[in-house]
DNA sequence: AATGAAAATATGGTCTC
DNA sequence: GAGACCATATTTTCATT
């Protein structure tokens, strides 16, 4: 149920290097090949490894631009919420949508490719969000950093 | 330099199963093994594929707490910026910063056992980033859809 | 771009501690 | 229960056409 130090490593170097062959993870670990294989197939099964995936540089699909939208909705019923989630989980230039505590309602994460590009996600997808009551838009100027890794 | 209709096929395929077998990427995109291998290499040579990762679960290690900071910085000096970002980007709990437009001059990503783990993320390591003149921390609830897929 | 051969890698069994 | 060693299947990689 719990990780030992050896399986903190191992998801420690995947986080960074999802491809890397089993007979080098073995190594990184001072475990044998089987072993290794073991434990990586027991962090699969049980969750702790969501996925393996690529990485694509949003700079070279035209996707340069991060834009946070904080969207306040016009009522806090269930099927308002459930509503929107629906609707927002199906644009594919939202990477993220968080239900947030506080002032907004829902911080959403979302990748154009400029600030015309922008303004047609809006028009097409985010203006059409049902529930909505308002949205505010923030762009990013410049990404500092930029990790899926999770602190082990 | 651009990508085709049969890249742009390997790269949503990759960005959903990033250990899927050269074998199996060659019959989604109905291409031979080699010719398919040939295309992935050039995509990681070319920078459009920048690194294969494991995707952790967040609530598996013990970070179920997604909150986003705003930061004021006390000034727009080159000197206080770049110190802001060299600290930030030490700290391990802090998975994005952006460099804003608008109100707030950066926006972190942070995640955290819960709120108690957020105050130890606080004080040890968020209250000492120079030239800090205002924070705003703002908890997630529910994250409601959180993918890395570029839409291609 | 396709084919086939060689090398590397993954996978699963079995033994031992 | 966990690790090491070994045998086999799959995959990658490269030369040739």
């Amino acid at each position: 149920m719990s990780l030992d130090s050896i399986d903190k490593r191992i998801l420690e170097v995947l986080q960074n290097k999802g491809r890397m062959s089993n007979a080098e993870l073995s190594d990184m670990a001072n475990l044998s090949a089987s072993a290794c294989h073991r434990r990586v197939q027991r962090l699969e099964k049980d969750g702790y490894i969501r996925d393996y995936v690529a990485l694509v540089d949003p700079r070279k699909v035209g996707r340069p631009t991060t834009v946070f939208v904080e969207i306040t909705l016009s009522g806090q019923a269930d099927e308002v919420l459930d509503a929107f989630e629906q609707a927002v989980a199906r644009v594919p230039d939202v990477l993220e949508c968080h239900l947030m505590a506080g002032t907004a309602d829902y911080l959403l994460k979302v990748v154009a490719g400029d600030t015309d590009d922008f303004a047609r996600i809006h028009r097409r997808y985010l203006a059409t969000l049902p529930g909505v009551a308002q949205m505010q838009s923030s762009f990013a100027l410049r990404t500092v950093r930029q990790t899926t890794a999770m602190p082990i």
